[in-house]
DNA sequence: TTGACTTAGGCGTATATACGCCCATTATGC
DNA sequence: GCATAATGGGCGTATATACGCCTAAGTCAA
């Protein structure tokens, strides 16, 4: 069996775990606004960038096109973004964030500012920086070579 | 609306992207072996610290204790581990690795050596050392007071 | 123009994640 | 001993993740 030592050492799996703990601590801190961190960020996003295509928006938040499609759906179930077929080229759907759903982003953004300045002071704000640019540094590498 | 800047600062979600990155890095190098690193460290886990119940084995691995009972059916499905009634008690469920799961474990640590070495190479050692120390940080800080 | 190629996206499938509720079993207080 | 609490675990539900295959639609070359 593989050295002792090994499973402490996985990048993946320790990235994994931090993901999963912050993951429920935004949630919770969330839960009010009846909104997820995953959901939240797609709304910010599409709020900061503009209305996009799926494949567009999936490559700008580093996440998988189907997977994207399938999120949508809870999010245009209860109005918060529309899918609009293009008018140029059929085969593209435009996302585009709705009154509603700029209205519960922004009221969520409370809770979600409560729950960032909980994690840097829980780890330190310096050492919540180094996080995330080595995050950003992992998640600019794509060693997966993605497209 | 939030600030533009909010999204980007998001420990969250950058968190969450770099955990897909990692994992679909070490997905790929896994493939030939037919685990995956969520599988993988489940199993080196179990060989670490010997048979374990549901509820001690999700603890070490920070994980939810219905999710590791759910990510166990494929592995037993598969044979690479056993799941045992307790004598003692007979609430409790012993999960134990087989000599095909250690088998198979030892066969994809090769695989995952390669994909640890990519990584480090990629961020730059040092960098990956750090990060693990601030990951192993929020792991352990606990937001949610988890029992 | 028509056939080959490319691009946008969906669907089936499988796994991962976790909350709330439930049942079975054990421990505890009286 | 018995009622109650605590513990171990499953299930239903909902979302998240991504691979492989498929169809529709646009592009381009002969």
């Amino acid at each position: 069996m593989a050295k002792r030592t090994d499973i402490h050492r996985c990048a993946c799996t320790i990235l994994r775990q931090a993901a999963r703990v912050a993951t429920q601590h935004f949630d919770k801190a969330l839960a009010t606004s009846g909104l997820r961190i995953s959901q939240l960020s797609v709304l910010t996003t599409l709020s900061y960038v503009g209305p996009k295509s799926i494949n567009e928006l999936a490559d700008i938040m580093v996440l998988d096109r189907t997977t994207l499609g399938r999120n949508l759906r809870p999010l245009q179930r209860d109005g918060y973004i529309a899918i609009q077929a293009d008018k140029e080229d059929r085969r593209t759907k435009k996302l585009v964030l709705t009154k509603k759903g700029s209205s519960i982003a922004l009221k969520a953004m409370d809770s979600w500012g409560d729950a960032q300045t909980k994690f840097e002071n829980a780890i330190g704000l310096d050492n919540a920086i180094a996080l995330s640019k080595l995050l950003r540094q992992v998640v600019k590498t794509n060693f997966a070579e993605r497209k």
